[in-house]
DNA sequence: CCCCTCGGTCGAATCGTTTCGATCGAAACG
DNA sequence: CGTTTCGATCGAAACGATTCGACCGAGGGG
């Protein structure tokens, strides 16, 4: 009577009397079964310890598992250190989670490189979101696109077979300069994102600019640049983290005629440029105006309120959810642009 | 010749001339195939544009899909807001990531929450691991071991056929506040975790104290009431955030006769008690010693160094990978217990 | 020169469901 | 009372791979 291997419906269809096709359909509820036969198979599961359908089978014969990928082309410590990644995922997980088993995190081992070919390969999945930016640069998209997995990509360049979730990051970054350019200051300096490939510390010379950098990061930038009408004086932040702005932040003030305002292309890269102002003896904003993007909470800057581009980040997300949930149904989801406004905080003033 | 279904396996062998175990032989590289032979089958998969083979139907045939569970119990925008739990997934992704396909997110949808039994019962998981540390009273354990399959817990309680990663809580929690208590204090409060169930803010009072709550949580405070030899005054955070010390910071301290010493059971509590010592006029450490537990990065307390009990967060993840794959492997791994070690920093002193 | 071995290949069984079409009895209808 | 209809149930065919044992020839050892 002991069994060493796990019971299967076969089992507990025997075990209750009846075919295993309408064991199935008790378990599923797909058909008509009327209530006693559905009581008597629930009945002989639970003797058996049967634990429902095996998901693998189930899967294979239904041609889809309910997993939804999400892709990150860094390792996970470091996508996992941004808000904005975090806000996307929860979001995503708000708009798919009643619908499946959950989300498949697939990132890299190694500090900048995304998950493997081979991985994307052999991963079960529904759809995949791509929660990076540089879509255009990974040769990820390929083996998803040859399987026919549905994709959606956040802030991405538009490409053939991949939905579309983007904010105006030109339009702004635009308005967030102008707001600054309107109180008056003229000694502008910018701290952008990563600039790809091979993210670096550093000033961003001509050089640097030429190679084509990751679209988000280039229309952070081209943004600040419109507002101003010329090129700004910018220094190339390592990673979108604290502790970068207020290295950006030293070297960007720490020198004879330091800039009276400092546009950062992100919340977390502005937090540590006012740290590093503080740092030096600079008020903010009284001698440093500083302004930031993305719109995160900012507790540990109170009393003051960053002067950021809020962008809906969650909402990215449950945009993004929908979307794999079209495609999934078969149908094709328009792009979407999500707007961004301007939140004017505490942390931007007229120069003195 | 244009077929609208995806190629399959049957087609690339038809195709290239071959049988079927053949083509399957030469991708799977598990059996001796001629160079030559490989070469004709890679040709013809490549020119019907396969791509490999379907996840779904190896994961049926070999019984695994190489995916690896983690649950939280909570909404991941919270559990994600934890800079341990980070830690904990990118020590368990750096473990495993070669292997499988990635990491499976189940979180819970509600504030509370963690994911539903159905979830569980229909996710395709090789193996899953517990990142929550209320383990017992999560009945989310049992249709995991209904389906046999191999748990690993995080800090929670000892539960039969869930291998365990520890830390001693207790002992480096005591630590801490012998410290404290060596430096010469007196007065000394503490701010402890939420305590389950029914996260709320608050003075913990007898009543509160009474509940069972997480074994983490609990041990933590027996740590420090073991070192003081009495109960402690606490406040009981409804998060582990800086927001909630912040608060639990206010409540504290703006009293009359306020604690010369804040004991708080995580770092972001205390990096939030600082914070409202600051907004106090109260100097950290001349007027308040504020110790924390777990020994994340804050930068943003420099150049204070926080003192705390440094734990080995990524080490636990990796750990747990470890475990992963030796149940996989279907060896018994032991249970172990990782040492915490007190490091002081620049925010204890002597009282004044 | 024969037998054994071994690399390479193949057929067929199997993994555990879901689902389609057929069947069967009973109720409803004319 | 014969025919329709419909709900409940069942058999059998997928789903797309892996894997085990068998087979076949060539090369090596006796």
């Amino acid at each position: 009577m002991a069994r060493t291997t796990r019971p299967t419906l076969t089992h507990v269809a025997a075990s209750a009397g009846v075919s295993v096709s309408t064991a199935s359909l008790a378990f599923s509820g797909a058909g008509p079964v009327s209530e006693r036969t559905r009581q008597r198979v629930l009945d002989a599961a639970a003797e058996l310890g049967y634990a429902g359908p095996d998901p693998m089978a189930r899967s294979l014969r239904q041609g889809r598992t309910g997993i939804i990928g999400v892709v990150f082309a860094e390792r996970l410590r470091h996508a996992f250190r941004d808000p904005v990644a975090i806000a996307l995922l929860d979001g995503l997980a708000e708009e798919l989670g009643p619908v499946g088993p959950g989300l498949l995190v697939l990132t890299g081992n190694d500090e900048r490189a995304g998950p493997s070919t081979e991985q994307l390969a052999a991963a079960p999945l529904d759809a995949a979101v791509f929660a990076t930016c540089d879509l255009e640069e990974e040769p990820l998209v390929e083996p998803l696109r040859v399987r026919e997995i549905p994709m959606v990509g956040i802030e991405g360049p538009r490409m053939p077979g991949v939905s579309l979730v983007d904010i105006d990051n030109i339009g702004a970054s635009r308005e967030v300069t102008e707001h600054i350019l309107s109180l008056g200051h003229k000694r502008i300096a910018a701290v952008v994102l990563p600039w790809r490939p091979g993210r670096q510390r550093g000033f961003l010379d001509r050089a640097r600019r030429d190679l084509s950098g990751s679209v988000v990061f280039a229309d952070r930038l081209r943004g600040t640049e419109e507002a101003i009408g010329a090129s700004v004086h910018a220094w190339e932040a390592a990673a979108s983290t604290v502790e970068e702005g207020r290295a950006a932040g030293r070297a960007l003030l720490d020198v004879d005629e330091p800039p009276t305002a400092i546009v950062a292309h992100s919340d977390l890269l502005a937090a540590g440029v006012i740290q590093a102002a503080h740092e030096l003896g600079l008020r903010v904003p009284e001698d440093l105006s500083v302004a930031g993007f993305d719109g995160i909470d900012t507790p540990w800057l109170d009393p003051l309120t960053l002067t950021t581009a809020v962008q809906p980040m969650v909402e990215k997300g449950r945009i993004a959810g929908r979307m794999v949930t079209d495609l999934l149904a078969g149908r094709t989801p328009e792009d979407v642009l999500l707007p961004v406004h301007l939140r004017v905080g505490g942390t931007t003033a007229p120069p003195r």
